[in-house]
DNA sequence: TGTACATCAGTGAACGCGCGTTCACTGATGTAC
DNA sequence: TGTACATCAGTGAACGCGCGTTCACTGATGTAC
């Protein structure tokens, strides 16, 4: 049946954030459009009212929640710090959407990666004004090779069933992005 | 027809290079049980003569893959120039397993899981020796942060679809990693 | 404001297709004598 | 060393299943009057 029009809208939000975070958790592949659909209330028939395919969906998916990450409040090393925490590597579905799917997007179709390439380029803008450095190039300087020691570090300790592991080579790549200051 | 011992041997080998390549390059979930016999120049019926399953296969092709790491050849800053190259960017398929697959391996079997861990473990004893620092768990720190840093940029500058962007995180991670020493 | 009707969001069955896996068969290997 | 036969690696058709996508239908919405 119809639905009114702030109804469509509200739809497509949630089917966004449903995906988003079925995404981060499971990888694009594993989730199937009907999950998708099913998490966020609806049958999977009306899917393509929202989105001409699923690949379509992974990209406005990925824009979405990049366009939603909020400036750092803290400087680089306070972020760092709330970043490589444990509860940060457990909530893989409600965390950084880099760490969860970076190594995907890269295969994903050209409209994902433009997605992913814009959030880096907005993330390395954030970052920096708060990076140590005595010029602007330095400071992003610092702020690219702490982003990319934060998104490997993490990666890494997702990747560890060793729960020990883990925990030192956040701990470790934490203090090593600080010793730089 | 059967074939000889020695050749049961060899076709081993090709499969898990042919997985293992193929896997780096598509993503575990994209590539089919049948592409990687016909990359080793099999069908696909034969496959489950040398593996019980996809998952076994994904598990022993990671734990072959890593178990063939060399040690670096010079110290840590060389290794991260080499490992940062705009060559080892373009070269998804014969690049490191880490850098391609860490994302996916954390959804993956607990035996591909568990070679992964102790791929990790490995990498960190292989690089602290040669990393900067007083003693050895400022060493080790050093191989931590350093390797979290590599694999967050190649991950990263892959995922980019701007090449000045990539390119500039290469060398900037690169940069940020030497500024240690 | 009320009414009649065209619109269209949502439903759920159905479609084609490709995947992982199985299996009966083939014929070269390697062993027993 | 030569022969007969049991073994088993490899083949390719077939299986069942789940996926992305389509479509005819339903009934609430929202507009025209």
């Amino acid at each position: 049946m119809k639905v009114s029009r702030t109804q469509v809208a509200e739809n497509r939000r949630t089917i966004l954030e449903a995906a988003s975070r079925l995404f981060r958790e499971r990888g694009f592949e594993a989730v199937t459009v009907a999950e998708v659909m099913k998490a966020a209330g609806l049958t999977h028939g009306g899917f393509y009212g929202y989105f001409r395919s699923k690949d379509d969906l992974i990209a406005h998916a990925l824009a979405d929640v990049l366009s939603r990450v909020e400036s750092p409040a803290t400087d680089l090393a306070g972020y760092a710090a709330a970043y490589l925490a444990p509860g940060h590597r457990a909530d893989v579905a409600g965390g950084c959407p880099v760490a969860a799917l970076a190594g995907e997007s890269s295969r994903q179709s050209p409209e994902a990666r433009t997605a992913m390439t814009a959030g880096l380029h907005r993330q390395i803008a954030r970052l920096s004004p708060s990076a140590p450095g005595e010029d602007a190039a330095a400071r992003r300087r610092a702020a690219i090779g702490a982003w990319s020691a934060m998104v490997g570090g993490l990666v890494l300790a997702r990747m560890s069933d060793d729960p020990a592991l883990a925990q030192e080579v956040l701990d470790e790549t934490r203090a090593w992005i600080a010793d730089k200051h």
